[in-house]
DNA sequence: ACCCTAATGTAGCCCATGCTACATTCGATG
DNA sequence: CATCGAATGTAGCATGGGCTACATTAGGGT
């Protein structure tokens, strides 16, 4: 499948971004929460996500079909090794997405508003650009 | 409901934006099937987005539940004036995000697949920001 | 030690969004 | 004008991601 730039093509790599969207959120609050408080617990998660604990539960047990977190009853969650990578990749994605919206002028609440959805569908290729915007300018 | 910019209001518009973004998909493309050829028929719907028919039926089904197009059996789908509406005001902030996207530098493919899911992240606050930052630039 | 509260887990519901398989209808063409 | 292929529609299934209601467990304070 090389690339191929029909319509079809890209509705299909953001229907495939929109998937993702909700476990890279999981994983980058969830490594928060363990560097900001030593643990993750599923309550907080909800809490900081604003859905209820069942919600956040099924999450994390999606998040461990994909081998990205463990967590045992009545514990809390701990990502994998491809959990830590993923919450690492996805929050440096993240700030530099926010930074790039500032810098456009958009207002810091939009940009952090914003960002939070629009960082999902931001490739490889268009981080190296935002990369490059924010090194090359004044 | 001021905005209150804590991080669960953020998921929360980024939850609601991702609900509508398929709407916002379905209605732009239906505008630019009537514009080129006339007419909107289901099976050209599903093709250009790469799902299969019933997928596109259904989906229409659920435009015209929200009062955005109508269409009788056998015949092709029709935006109503809201529809209409709001197919304008997604086609004018699609280009403008892929323009913007494109003016800092992300190579024009990327540009035009990122841009089909981001575009549904823009705030009009962030949409007047990419304006104000196209008018403003060398 | 006990008990109460908060956290966690489970069950069961809903709707959106995808699919395959099958049924029906339209309309172009012989 | 009969037929056949394409378009349309329907049925039924799966998964994701949300909810409420209820059950269970852990653990801190008395
Ligand atoms: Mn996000
Ligand atoms: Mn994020
Ligand atoms: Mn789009
Ligand atoms: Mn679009």
């Amino acid at each position: 499948m090389p690339e191929e730039p029909t319509q079809a093509h890209r509705f299909d790599l953001a229907r495939k971004a929109r998937s993702t969207s909700l476990l890279e959120d999981y994983v980058e609050l969830i490594a928060d929460l363990a560097a900001a408080t030593g643990e993750a617990r599923a309550t907080d998660i909800a809490k900081r996500l604003g859905v209820t604990h069942p919600t956040a539960i099924k999450a994390i047990g999606r998040l461990k079909a994909a081998g990205l977190a463990t967590s045992r009853p009545y514990r809390g969650v701990f990502l994998t090794d491809a959990g830590l990578e993923l919450a690492k990749k996805t929050k440096a994605r993240h700030r530099l997405v926010v930074d790039v919206l500032i810098a456009i002028g958009v207002p810091t609440e939009s940009a952090e508003a914003d960002g939070e959805g629009i960082e999902h569908h931001v490739s490889e290729a268009t981080l190296r650009a935002f990369a490059r915007f924010m090194r090359n300018r004044a």
